[in-house]
DNA sequence: AGGACAACGGTCT
DNA sequence: AGACCGTTGTCCT
């Protein structure tokens, strides 16, 4: 009987970034989440609230061997973000920021054609589970102020240094 | 420079 | 229907 193609069942893992340790989650799809928790317990909560129906493993050196694809040899995986339209317009907008470079809100909310939207635009990025890899980090106000982050303006900070230069 | 405030639009309860 | 937000422009002190 034949053996059947590799599965990729769901999994996560915790693993070193330079911008501190990290949780990537696994759908069958690709990585459906990359976010940079205050500890392993909320990390793990956060994966029960955005995924309440889906049964994840721990595989902690796939978690390892995909920081190294993201963060030494520069590579993006295949993505499967989980949101609605508008979400997906928006963090598919954060993608066409180049490394190194920062970008608005307003200007965010022009780029999609909802230039009114801006507040939205904002709670829209703040939504975003794929943290680095879809760079949510490269935007800021207008006013040249930082704008929040998810998992801590120092961390938004670190990565925009790191991909400077 | 910094604070208060209203208007904005998507999302959740 | 109301409240919450990773915003912003305006109007103050």
């Amino acid at each position: 009987m034949r053996q059947l193609p590799p599965q990729s069942e769901p999994t996560f893992g915790f693993t070193d970034s330079p911008f501190g340790e990290c949780c990537i989650v696994f759908s069958t799809e690709g990585i459906c989440a990359l976010t940079f928790p205050e500890d392993r317990e909320s990390a793990l909560y956060d994966i029960e609230q955005r995924f309440p129906e889906t049964n994840f493993t721990q595989n902690d050196a796939k978690a390892k061997r995909f920081a190294s694809m993201i963060f030494e040899k520069k590579e993006i995986p295949t993505l499967n973000p989980i949101g609605t339209d508008f979400q997906q317009t928006v963090w598919n907008a954060l993608k066409n920021i180049p490394v190194g470079e920062t970008t608005t809100y307003t200007k965010i909310a022009e780029a999609i054609g909802r230039s009114k939207a801006v507040r939205a635009v904002g709670t829209a990025i703040g939504a975003n589970p794929i943290a680095f890899l879809i760079p949510c980090h490269r935007v800021i106000r207008t006013d040249g102020g930082l704008g929040g982050f998810r998992w801590g303006l120092e961390v938004k900070k670190k990565m925009l240094e790191w991909e400077k230069k």
